[in-house]
DNA sequence: TGTTTAATTATCTAACTGGTTTAATATAGT
DNA sequence: ACTATATTAAACCAGTTAGATAATTAAACA
């Protein structure tokens, strides 16, 4: 799978608010399905759909222990996630750079604010 | 529209690589619904709707000159997305310290990589 | 061996998505 | 007024998604 694909993967996993509260709740450490499923009002069945979308986009991996399957944050493509927006951190430098000039200009010095351009 | 929601909208628009490919137009300037297509090998009609998604995620802002309606990429949206992985940066992290310190142990000193923890 | 526990598969349904084509709207230009 | 240009709306279709319930697999336990 290329950068495209497994970034439509990854964000369409996203795009759900009990998959982001699962990934939530595995950032504190690994949890099998049923713990998992224990905050949410839905069956077993409709949570172990949505690991399995976690899984495929690798935003998770399963290990097998006994019965059990417990579940662990994959952090790289969150890492993914990340690198995507840096080709758009520029643009938000760039409003900040505007606005900080406008304060300079209110203040009426060169350049009162103690605000550099040192961000990347 | 509370939090989650518009979280759900925002990585709904981006699990599309027409519409990132959109994004990343747009991140070089403004540009209408035509400029916007050309690239594409799809009906405009269908660009046309990449763009209202995009707009409801309010990953974009539209605005009317003559039978122009120009495109302009909004960055609050993608701030959104990067606060949002926040969450899972101490993930990473300690993934790094990690590999940081077998790294100075397989040197055999006690740290020889000039790598700090001063990353947050 | 039979039962309990953990999780998945199968099947179904309603709603949504991403595309199409055709038709309509709105503004500009002649 | 007519025509061309830019864009959207409407209607349609195939495929996907998020959920449900019922049935199945697999391992542990008594």
């Amino acid at each position: 799978m290329d950068e495209a694909q497994r970034l439509d993967a990854v964000f369409a996993a996203l795009a759900n608010p009990t998959r982001r509260a699962i990934l939530a709740r595995l950032a504190q450490g690994e949890a099998t399905v049923n713990i998992l499923a224990a905050p949410f009002a839905m069956s077993l069945p409709a949570i172990s759909k949505h690991l399995r979308v976690l899984e495929q986009a690798e935003l998770i991996t399963r290990s097998k222990d006994a019965q059990f399957r417990p579940c662990k944050l994959n952090p790289d493509r969150l890492r993914d996630v990340v690198h995507w927006t840096e080709q758009y951190r520029h643009i938000w430098n760039a409003r900040f750079d505007a606005m900080a000039k406008e304060i300079a200009e209110m203040k009426g010095s060169s350049d009162g604010t103690g605000m550099g351009d040192d961000h990347t």
